[in-house]
DNA sequence: GTAAAACCTTGATTTTTATCAAGGAAAAAT
DNA sequence: ATTTTTCCTTGATAAAAATCAAGGTTTTAC
């Protein structure tokens, strides 16, 4: 499973095989299946980690039991609680498997050791937290600007690949609306 | 006005007079009336701005002409559109003054210069940065799982300095409900 | 292969929120 | 100091969404 992230790794930047070898040396993959936990509310988060295969979800459960969730994590994309993870503080999410799915996982120590003994590398994290940032700040938007409707749209616009493989009413919590309005909603737009 | 940002920043970090006035060399202090603007959408903004006095806001204006604000930027805070400093490309931004305001600006290059060759100064940039992102996160949480209700109570708690100076229409606009809403939510509550 | 669980849809009803409208208070501009 | 603009509130109404409930389908687990 290392070469998947390997590939995601060269596809942008360019690594020598000793720095590859180095990369895999501190990477461990985990096997996730279906609605296993890789992180539960009140742990700490110490890891970067790489979807190799499947789909996780990050969410919170509110003081009524429902969750909210904040992210989906398929092939290709980082999975985590950046907050524990700076803070050290325990984390009020948790993260699952919505399928049965494969991570690579690096501690945060080894992590910032690659960051800087490999300066492309460090480069590549920093390009991706940039554009993790603008997106957050873009999901704000969509969320105090469109309608459901419009928010529905906007998902499927830009996660064409996660909306098919997760269930509707997950991408109900993840939009902030309930499943029997989502549906409604879809419902409305296939009669167009 | 300088000596603003001098504060903010030898209370976070410890720096040489020579890479204060290094610092201040490159900092440019720009005096904004009531409404006016710092940045129109279609412009590109290239500079990282430092609040040194009064109160901005960063909107974006749909098709329909309503006004959503992204943010509140007061005293000691950072203004900006991160999205086109980093991808060069015009902004869906407006950001203007609400009140009179003083900002101290910095080029994109002079400040990454800043960054390399002060590295404390780099390593509070990148604190901020993760902080950002928290608040971000967090902020969508809030969206996704409160009622209009509670993300003004959370909202006045997390911001006690802003709610009191920005007219109410504004933070509905950025918690993204109307305005006789929260008008109607507020006088509910004072009477309990 | 079958039982159980998860998922989706639809209807009826209630609650929440937006919209439209108007009047008054407060603040800003000159 | 006074006019103008902005801001806030309140009411009435319409629209949107949540909730409750139930039935049916699909998927998963064993």
């Amino acid at each position: 499973m290392f070469d998947v992230f390997a590939k995601y790794l060269t596809d942008k930047i360019t690594l020598s095989e000793p720095e590859l070898t180095q990369i895999s040396s501190v990477s461990v993959i985990r096997k996730l299946r279906r609605r296993q936990y890789l992180l539960q509310e009140g742990d700490v988060w110490r890891h970067y980690a790489f979807v190799c295969k499947g789909c996780l979800r990050i969410y919170r459960i509110d003081e009524e039991g429902n969750e909210h969730i904040l992210k989906f994590c398929i092939e290709n994309w980082w999975a985590g609680d950046r907050e524990s993870l700076l803070t050290g503080k325990p984390s009020r999410c948790f993260i699952d498997a919505i399928e049965e799915s494969t991570v690579l996982l690096i501690t945060k120590e080894n992590f910032n050791s690659l960051c800087n003994e490999i300066p492309v590398f460090g480069g590549l994290v920093n390009e991706l937290l940039d554009r993790t940032y603008i997106a957050s700040q873009e999901r704000i938007h969509v969320n105090i600007t469109y309608t459901s409707e419009e928010k529905y749209k906007d998902f499927i616009e830009k996660y064409p690949d996660i909306s098919t493989r997760v269930p509707l009413h997950m991408i109900a919590s993840y939009l902030g609306i309930s499943a029997e309005t989502l549906s409604r909603i879809r419902s409305q737009n296939s009669k167009k």
